[in-house]
DNA sequence: CTTGGTTTTTTGAATGGTCAAAACATGGGT
DNA sequence: ACCCATGTTTTGACCATTCAAAAAACCAAG
């Protein structure tokens, strides 16, 4: 009955994200990984699971770990709308940098209101995604999730358009920004080597870039119709 | 050391706000005020009066009540200038009404980084005061406080200028902006009733509004230059 | 002065969130 | 099947913030 607190918000958004993570949505998230993303003793994400389970947010096993029950990825899904919103209009509407605008974000989720919400979502156009392509849920709680290639996984030389950056680490996302590889950026992998760990793109202006693996792998794409 | 709480934030501005009000700045807030204003019992009040003064953020003398010190006094400013800066920004540029965006700022300012009041500073101008007239204190915690009289005090038939409105109830803002009773608004008294509590005076297109004497006090004013 | 009423402080307890460390369960190797 | 490494839960404690109610201080009026 009562509203949520931030704590209990950012727990169900942690579920949710890794749930998210893990290909197979629906299986339980270990304790362990739940207390080290929130930045807690485990025995705390126990204690804090537990009460969430006595209010019906999630499905809590002993042992086992914790999902999300169909109440908790609503607010889990609204928290993360609101979130995302934010860090849109921070972006678009205040000139931030989006490297700067999580930290923000995750701090005005709590406070900002549904009408305040409701606003800034009419003002951007109901836009569907947020700075690093990732979707936003609408007011209802659901959400468009589409399965992309990364730059690891698409063919090579094939014309894709960045679309969705999956890491939100600050000093990543300037280097990203640095290259232009922001969402909306069309490029070609131009090479893979394994053993070297480099993926060598083209980009704007057939800039060449090349970057690591596990970088490679944060970088989502969807086939790109033309060339310019 | 460590930031203040949103809790130490709502005790500092409220006393800010109370010394405010009374003509006496200087003079110590008794703690029922406090208490009351805050929405918490006395000894409430008094512990975390008691914390607050532990830190050097006031100065607490024991059934006296308590006062700012310079360092508690900037750290208010802060919060105030966050406060009034979120609330203009909320009307003039994601278009809320001002009756609504008391309660939104109220949670908003102890989420909002410097970084963003300043872009929103910025961005509005560097503006003097809020929707309610209320100064906006800049980035060193220093407000130009300006005396002004009251619709109760100015001289009868003069054309002034509303400055600020020091009441920020829903409902007593919507009743003034349904007759275009806003900052900036010209208007003359026309009479003045102390026996029916009745302030008579000429607002936009010469509309005739008549208030009682405690909304005309919570009604400030200065000198008009001309009439329209 | 002394008394009575108001205001303030104290005391004891509750809540939400956290940690440290001890105790416990689970599952993979041998 | 057993044992041990790893992950998880329990326990006891702490901090910030709050309330309720008892105790104390203050002040004005007789």
């Amino acid at each position: 009955m009562p509203l949520p607190s931030s704590t209990v918000e950012n727990y169900l958004k942690t579920i949710y994200k890794a749930q998210a993570a893990q290909q197979d949505r629906g299986r339980l998230v270990p304790m362990g990984h739940l207390a080290q993303a929130l930045a807690v003793v485990p025995g705390t994400a126990t204690t804090m699971v537990k009460a969430l389970a006595e209010s019906g947010l999630v499905h809590y096993e002993p042992y086992a770990g914790v999902r999300l029950t169909p109440a908790g990825e609503k607010l889990a899904a609204l928290v993360l709308r609101r979130h995302r919103l934010i860090e849109l209009f921070l972006v678009k509407v205040l000139g931030m940098s989006w490297a700067e605008v999580h930290d923000e974000a995750e701090r005005l989720e709590h406070a900002a209101s549904d009408k305040l919400i409701d606003r800034i979502d009419t003002m951007l156009g109901r836009p569907a995604t947020d700075p690093h392509g990732d979707p936003i849920p609408d007011s209802s709680g659901s959400m468009v999730v589409r399965d992309y290639q990364t730059l690891l996984t698409c063919s090579l030389g094939a014309p894709v358009v960045l679309t969705r950056v999956t890491d939100q680490d600050a000093a990543f996302l300037r280097f990203l920004e640095g290259n232009s590889l922001k969402p909306g950026q069309k490029l070609r992998v131009e090479a893979r080597d394994d053993a070297a760990d480099q993926v060598v793109v083209r980009g704007r202006r057939d800039a060449k870039i090349t970057i690591g693996m596990r970088a490679a792998a944060k970088l989502q794409v969807a086939p790109a119709e033309a060339e310019g």
